[in-house]
DNA sequence: ACCTGAACACCGTTCAAGT
DNA sequence: ACCTGAACACCGTTCAAGT
């Protein structure tokens, strides 16, 4: 591909860059189920069927924004690529490097959390094995054992993802046809007779204390990870 | 409605309890994207349209399949109305049977992890104020403060959904669109080169520890709610 | 090489019509 | 009261055709 067979007449109006980067745009503002390849062609000013020169299919479009977004994560300088001032930090970082691609791209994020095709047997699941390439080369380099590097990935992640698939679900995502679920109320608290608890502690129970929460749960996670670390790093169970 | 009005000659064929029982069937069965009004009608041995007799809409049917699944648990027995043998035991057997029909129902579940309806405010959202209630009553009694009860709940159901959403995820369920993504891997395992830990741990990644995990992570956070009780219920701050 | 148009096999839902 | 048939406005994807 020279310029010369490119550059004269007609550039190509679509790129896989650009298809992939509209339909994040296109995600973020009206959320998954709203992305169709009909829409999408038409916010690219071109016919649906276009898109498919660019990208084989629907699924392999999310592939590419899911992998788009990792690399988002993976230029934010505060995500080290190993751990440099202990595992501790190391984690904190990695956790929050995640967090903030999680709230940036709310109603994409359900994405990463799925079967990564290259190893779908792996648990919890994280459509990135460069992140969990990362994660595990930075607890054997901080002399975790491999029992308990993993022990460690299973905890971490299950608490990371679970927490903000959740924490996310609540700010925006349709997580599938799921929220779609009516988002106008029609009866708006006349129902709650029945739960009397559930009406008194309303105030409290609708503020969104999802910061906070994570810092709590992320501190007492790391120190059940020291325990790991100790119990299953230094010799052989 | 009399036996009178019914019985002569031709019983309905539909009911929405049966169309709700099949539409769990079919979605333990194909998953939530299977199900389509006209794929459950042939099922049903009817028009799709038949359907639409006995529930307003595919969202409506939805409400009651988890209506149905709720119930489910509400009759287990050991799953308690109140605490009788202290709110340990009492948040123990609310767990396990909230685990249980997530296993039992593995595609349906996701439905239970969203909006209620009646408080499309809840944080973390959980699709049955029955068991909303069943919860904050039971702390209380118990001599929870109102501050201590709800962060109770946030914790203890960021947990629950967090950790069953992904264990339903690896085991069965298409949460959504998303893990339709290619079930049947066309690279094995070469382009794990990239990625040397995980594949040298491949074997410990993908073991199903979800049940071990499960059970030590509940008994963690029982020990921070135990903490919750005492910093936030016996005074205010 | 890149885009279009028509077509196929699907959706959820409405509405008038049948029994 | 309950079910059907036809119709409407959508889907993802294929394929032959245009430039």
């Amino acid at each position: 591909v020279t310029s010369k067979d490119v550059g004269e007449g007609r550039p190509p109006r679509l790129t896989k860059a650009i298809v992939i980067g509209t339909a994040i745009e296109f995600i973020d503002e009206h959320g998954l189920p709203g992305l169709s390849m009909r829409r999408l062609g038409e916010r690219l000013g071109v016919e649906a069927m276009a898109i498919y020169h660019h990208v084989p299919s629907r699924e392999a479009l999310l592939d590419g924004v899911v992998e788009v977004i990792i690399d988002e994560m993976r230029a934010d300088p505060s995500v080290l690529e190993e751990p440099q001032q202990g595992w501790q930090h190391f984690l904190v970082q990695l956790a929050h490097g995640v967090r903030r691609i999680a709230l940036d791209h709310p109603r994409c994020f359900p994405l990463v959390a799925a079967r990564p095709p290259e190893a779908p047997w792996l648990r919890p699941p994280l459509r990135s094995l460069y992140w969990v390439e990362t994660f595990l080369n930075g607890l054997r380099a901080e002399g975790f054992g491999d029992d308990a590097a993993v022990d460690a990935y299973r905890a971490f992640t299950s608490f990371l993802l679970g927490h903000l698939l959740l924490e996310v679900s609540l700010h925006d995502a349709d997580v599938g046809p799921l929220d779609v679920l009516d988002e106008n109320p029609d009866q708006p608290s006349g129902s709650l007779e029945a739960f009397p608890s559930v009406r008194e502690l309303q105030a409290s129970l609708s503020a969104d204390k999802s910061g906070s929460e994570f810092e709590e749960s992320l501190e007492h996670l790391l120190s059940r990870i020291t325990l790991m670390k100790t119990e299953n790093g230094t010799f052989t169970p």
